[in-house]
RNA sequence: GCCGGCGUAGCUCAGGGGUAGAGCAACUGAUUCGUAAUCAGUAGGUCGGGGGUUCGAUUCCCCCCGCCGGCUCCA
């Protein structure tokens, strides 16, 4: 007998006894809701029988993160099945659960076609409906081997080769065996709620020299109500999509005839990234930086110097001959910088030298990696370059990282993911300036009392890093800012400055960049407001919309006077009824509507509607400006 | 770059071997109107580009470009 114990409950049950009948028979409301176990921190199947050393039982519950994983994964062994059962010679390689559902890839004779997804969801209802039991065994490996061997299955085969141990875990539903860890639902008939959600290409084991096999992705929950939540937060993220409200709003657009992944700012969007870029001056000038401004091509021999030409050739755009000289656009600006750097003779007193830049530069990125202006092939970076003695090296980290975290709150962000990068296995410089300058961006990391986590060995080949992806008002994460320490560009130059003693000695650089791209974070700042930017950042401001003709002429000296105030206003006075008027300025996510009839021509007032609806009492013009200047900064 | 899908009016989309259609937007006229769409009329397209098949191609085939979903990559 075995002494079992499930939350408060105790109770002895024989040995061979499964979990799943301990739970009915100890908690059966707790059974409904539980799709596997936890005993002694390992996950069982609920099939999985009691031994010996199972006292305590933990219930996964099926909406938990865990228990959810567990449903998706056995979606994907049922769409295995499906598609095993539809197609002739197809070869299974692996299907993981992952973030919002699961894939599972394919080797098959042609590509799957939107039609055969239709065909193998439908098939995986039915083997849904049928019920069959999920059942898990442990085997040799020799005879798993030999098992997938005699199946074709090359993929398995390949996978046992490469697992420690002797013995392997098989899952087999109806005539469906898959390898697999486990665990699983007891059946496939506890799958509530799945839906396909698209097809795609993908390497082998990830890598481009491999096979290219059909990955078929879709999702499932823990029940149909769940599921339909989530496909209602992909329908609300694609009304966000900064692609279409680009177009929608008049933002930006990009054109066949320019070329892939280059942006046309139009006047709207334009507006919104001189605000910004306004304001980033403005804070770059007050936090000591030196603003500078650097040319868009220069001689190759700048990018050989830095590495960069080694390194990240296939992304440069090709040479251009220029008198017999090779010039390429700029993937970066930070040898520019050095160079103005290297003009004087600096001593240590003059460090920290900082110089920041919108600086556009250009990379080519393969076809198929651009969207939308998430990733674009020409881009301005906010950039900045730190020339610092090794002692300085902790505090204007630190400086930097407040700097950064004040920005970005200052658009509307305050909630970080911050990730530490380490030593890559590629890398320069010496060991002891890697561990110098990682501790120094763990000491700057723990100053801000911020959460990270550590990546390791996902640092630059020049220095470790600080990446802080921003998340946005539905929780998705965006990479933006980076900070980055670099050995390398300042012994590739040979920047100096003089120390205390009179010695040359070598600076420590720092790149780092808040925004990343403007036209990333713009895209993001986007999709964060669904298109309607705070005040301060709004295209236009205000519009003012008249009742009749009668009032165009008030209508007109109160348009001039916003103006005059510096705000961004616009002047409606169209023959159009109001109605009209008020839902186009509303399409266009316009702050402030300034209703204009005859009772506010006669009192001198405005009747202020706010984007959201809501119509404010009428006010003084006098009264209307000083709310909006209120409103008119971060 | 690779796999799949897509490209028809400014936008959203229908159509389909015999040289194209709707709604919205635009323009013109009437209407002078109070917080999300007044009515009527007009105009608008080398059907992404090039080549091929055909008596005839926007439709079928090939190549290219661009966009979308992924894979790989992202200093």
């Amino acid at each position: 007998m075995v002494q079992v114990r499930v939350a408060e409950k105790e109770k002895a049950y024989p040995e061979g006894v499964s979990f799943f009948e301990v739970l009915k028979d100890l908690d059966k409301g707790l059974l409904k809701k539980t799709v596997a176990v936890r005993v002694n921190g390992v996950l069982r199947d609920l099939r999985a029988r009691l031994d010996s050393t199972d006292t305590t039982i933990e219930p996964v519950d099926i909406e938990s993160k865990e228990g959810i994983e567990i449903c998706r994964h056995s979606a994907a062994h049922v769409m295995a099945e499906a598609v095993r059962s539809l197609y002739d010679n197809v070869k299974v390689a692996i299907g993981p659960a992952i973030e919002d559902g699961f894939y599972y890839d394919f080797d098959t004779e042609r590509p799957f076609t939107p039609e055969d997804l239709e065909k193998i969801e439908a098939r995986m209802k039915e083997i849904v409906k049928a019920d069959h039991p999920i059942i898990g065994k442990s085997v040799g490996k020799a005879e798993a081997l030999e098992f997938f061997k005699a199946k074709g299955e090359i993929y398995k085969e390949e996978i046992i080769a490469g697992l420690e141990g002797d013995e392997v875990s098989v899952y087999s539903q109806a005539d469906f065996t898959d390898l697999c860890r486990g665990p699983h639902l007891p059946s496939t008939g506890w799958i509530k709620a799945f839906k396909l959600t698209g097809t795609a290409g993908a390497y082998w084991r990830g890598s481009e020299k491999n096979k290219m096999l059909q990955r078929v992705y879709g999702t499932a929950f823990a029940s149909r109500k769940a599921l339909e939540d989530y496909l209602a937060r992909i329908e609300e993220a694609r009304k966000r999509d900064h692609r279409k409200l680009g177009r929608e709003l008049d933002l930006f657009t990009t054109s066949e005839d320019i070329g892939a992944g280059l942006v046309l700012w139009h006047p709207n969007g334009s507006t919104v990234r001189r605000v910004i870029e306004d304001f980033w001056k403005g804070e770059h000038v007050k936090g000591d930086y030196s603003i500078v401004y650097t040319p868009h091509i220069a001689q190759v021999g700048l990018w050989k110097t830095s590495g960069h030409w080694d390194f990240y050739r296939e992304n440069l755009f090709s040479p251009m001959d220029v008198e017999g000289q090779e010039y390429i656009v700029k993937p970066m600006n930070c040898p520019f910088h050095i160079q103005i750097y290297k003009t004087h003779l600096r001593s240590y007193r003059d460090l920290p030298v900082r110089y920041a830049e919108l600086g556009t530069v250009y990379r080519y990125e393969r076809s198929g990696v651009l969207h939308g202006l998430l990733r674009v092939r020409g881009f301005t970076q906010d950039d900045a370059h730190i020339f610092m003695t090794p002692d300085q090296l902790e505090e204007e980290i630190k400086g930097v990282l407040n700097f950064t975290l004040y920005i970005l709150k200052s658009f509307g962000f305050n909630e970080f993911d911050i990730y530490l990068s380490t030593r890559p296995e590629k890398y320069v410089g010496a060991l002891e300036n890697w561990a110098k300058a990682e501790s120094a961006l763990k000491a700057a990391l723990e100053s801000t009392g911020l959460e990270y986590s550590v990546d390791p060995g996902e640092g630059v080949f020049y220095g470790p890093k600080i990446d802080i992806k921003i998340k946005d008002v539905i929780g998705r994460s965006w990479q933006c800012s980076t900070i980055q320490v670099d050995f390398n560009l300042p012994e590739r130059f040979d920047v100096t400055y003089r120390d205390e003693s009179g010695h040359e000695a070598r600076p420590i650089m720092i790149h780092r960049a808040l925004m990343g791209s403007l036209e990333r974070f713009f895209g993001c700042l986007v999709e964060h407001y669904a298109g309607a930017f705070p005040f301060w950042l709004s295209p236009v401001q205000v519009t003012v919309l008249t009742v009749t003709q009668r009032n165009d002429e008030y209508a007109r000296s109160v348009y001039k006077r916003l103006r005059e105030e510096g705000l961004r206003a616009e002047l409606d006075i169209r023959n159009e009824k109001l109605g009209y008027k008020i839902r186009e300025a509303q399409l266009k996510k316009i702050p402030y509507q300034l209703v204009i009839g005859d009772s506010e021509e006669a009192d001198g007032k405005v009747a202020p509607r706010q984007r959201g609806g809501e119509s404010l009492a009428p006010e003084s013009l006098d009264g209307f400006i000083e709310r909006a200047k209120r409103e008119n900064r971060p």
